[in-house]
DNA sequence: TCAGGGCAATGACTTTAGTCACGGAAATTG
DNA sequence: CAATTTCCGTGACTAAAGTCATTGCCCTGA
């Protein structure tokens, strides 16, 4: 796919004029990431504009003795870690890449910047941007307090099932964790939990989903 | 104070015109709450702007149980739900006055995004308003995630004490377990095991702070 | 083809947090 | 100022989650 198709997909970048992209496409660059190879880290100085070209970039928030909480999973035609573009602060997260042969496109900071000033619409695209963020840092952050880890992982394989009845977990059972907020450990442990009341069957990482119902209910209620 | 001036503290509203001000001054009206009275609830469409004058507005989460997790707590000078004003979506929380004798301006939400439409400046600076939130989300969402209520609370100790070594403790338990995402009981022991810890001192709701260094080795790495 | 690495499963245990039930202190108000 | 409400403290218990250690599977690449 062209650079200039992906970079349209991106949230704020939609109702663009073209030669706006193409500026874009004229002072930027291509990064190509291994797994695991940081893009940016946490209360690093944002540089400019990364979006995802191929792969998926996993922003993510660490503590002290290394456990880690994703925020967010983002594919290509996303933009990831746009906010201190926005607000000029530092970046809150880090973000590293979740496949090898991760592919991101680089706009120093500047160049957007003036961009943005000689387009007003990006702003106004931009707070849709960041609200939808923000809907899903609210939406984390309750899980996180008010739900079980049994509750949330149901949630996950809702919406890993995506209305399919079996299906495969591509994610480790760590990068569940990680989305969970919780261990590898306690995630194998809860799926054979589900297992074992009937409401899921298991076979390798293949998934069954035998009690919809019952699993919407751990999903909203424990 | 003019309620002029108050608008004037929003912090989207900083830099705009004062006839944009006095617009929004004739098309609005004083709402008067009654502690625990809400504003808005979860899930409900967004009616308009909303900025609290006098007292302080509490956003929340609830679980089915009626278990909460406060989100923030605004004072005079700050608007309240302001994200489905900008992305059009519903309410992701609900708000209530946290004091008796609350009081809010309320201007409709179709003045308000005609006022937006004509002074473009109004999006840059929500921009930084957003950002500002989306900041402190994924700060709860890693405290709820990754640190224990103990960590939490020194941390909350020590943003109350605002500096101080000796500090009046005005909110109850539950309102602090609200903020922390737990509940009454815990706060209580925790604080009585930070005590015996000797890292601070607690007689009644007055609070010292006997070991700074302590204290905030908790709050940052437990 | 087999050696090694990554991943999953699981038992045993510890720690952390939440629930329930109660007594009593403090604050508010008619 | 007495009555009532609100709030705090605490013990005993349960539940949820995290840690540690070990085993074995399965894929991949030399």
């Amino acid at each position: 796919m062209e650079i200039k198709d992906t970079l349209r997909q991106v949230l704020f970048l939609k109702t663009v004029s073209d030669d706006a992209i193409a500026s874009l496409i004229v002072s930027g660059q291509r990064l190509r990431l291994d797994k695991g190879e940081l893009l940016f880290a946490e209360l690093g100085r944002c540089r400019g504009l990364h979006v995802v070209l191929v792969g998926a970039v996993k922003v993510t928030k660490t503590d002290s003795r290394g456990r880690e909480l994703t925020l967010s999973l983002q594919g290509p035609g996303t933009s990831v870690g746009e906010l201190p573009l926005f607000d000029g602060g530092n970046y809150p997260y880090s973000a590293e890449a979740a496949q090898a042969g991760t592919e991101v496109w680089f706009v120093p900071r500047e160049i957007f910047r003036s961009l943005m000033h000689s387009h007003p619409e990006i702003a106004d695209r931009a707070l849709l941007a960041l609200g939808r963020q923000l809907r899903q840092m609210v939406q984390i952050a309750e899980a996180q307090s008010l739900y079980t880890v049994q509750s949330r992982l149901a949630a996950y394989l809702l919406e890993t099932a995506n209305g399919k009845t079996k299906f495969r977990l591509d994610a480790t059972n760590d990068d569940i964790a990680g989305r969970l907020g919780t261990v590898r450990e306690v995630v194998s442990r809860t799926l054979r939990t589900l297992k074992e009341a009937q409401v899921i069957g298991l076979q390798g990482r293949w998934v069954t989903i035998s009690d919809l119902t019952e699993l919407r209910r751990i999903a909203k209620t424990d």
